[in-house]
DNA sequence: CGGTATCCTCTACGATACTG
DNA sequence: CAGTATCGTAGAGGATACCG
């Protein structure tokens, strides 16, 4: 869908897309964007992490934003919590079948931001 | 896929990956992450886009934002600016080589995000 | 262990007005 | 047209302590 705007010599082309497009881009900012999203995502890749080895293994993430995070990424269904035992606390975060779509992105984005050295 | 979660209390295993991956994901998403930057990389992979323009092509982003990633990506060397009149002024912003290898990972996340609805 | 609670700072962002 | 300047707010995120 395009919108022809006013037109102007020099001929400066003068097409705008409408919002369809770029919002899709905002949309999976949101959900895989933000600090420690991405992070937290890559690092379940493999297998269910457990809350504390997972803040250790972002390095430099509060508990506090692990946990934010967490409940974020839940609640959009891109991650499952367990509770794999009661005494002592044991709980494990996974990656649903959703959440491991996001996965290629993640990847491309890693090869990426790491043969670019800026 | 690995075993890795015993629920005994002290057996459990604590498998740490380095920083050196989600780094780069951080890293990434420095670069084209952020509230308006992955939208104004993705609306400049035609042509050369004018300021004005590309701010209303955003759409919901103030001229401020769109002034202040400019000069983000600029720096990091992924969006290219040309003055290209001056009675009346008249700049566009085009993609340098470099932005444009960002648009593939854009573009995965667009579809991405358009094929879930959340 | 897996979180909460509290406090505090900092900056991202928006609105608006102005300029060459 | 392409920005700057200024002001104001919300909330993101860090530090630390505490809890069941």
């Amino acid at each position: 869908m395009k919108t022809v705007l006013k037109t102007e010599s020099k001929g400066i082309k003068k097409v705008l897309n409408t919002c369809t497009e770029p919002c899709s881009i905002e949309k999976g900012m949101r959900l895989i964007g933000g600090k420690w999203k991405g992070s937290i995502i890559y690092h379940l890749k493999d297998e269910p992490v457990r809350f504390n080895d997972l803040t250790r293994m972002i390095g430099g993430a509060s508990k506090k934003m692990v946990d934010q995070r967490l409940k974020e990424l839940e609640s959009e269904g891109m991650v499952l919590r367990k509770v794999i035992s009661d005494r002592p606390v044991a709980v494990t975060y996974e990656l649903t079948d959703f959440g491991k779509t996001a996965l290629s992105i993640l990847d491309k984005l890693r090869i990426w931001s790491e043969s670019h050295q800026i």
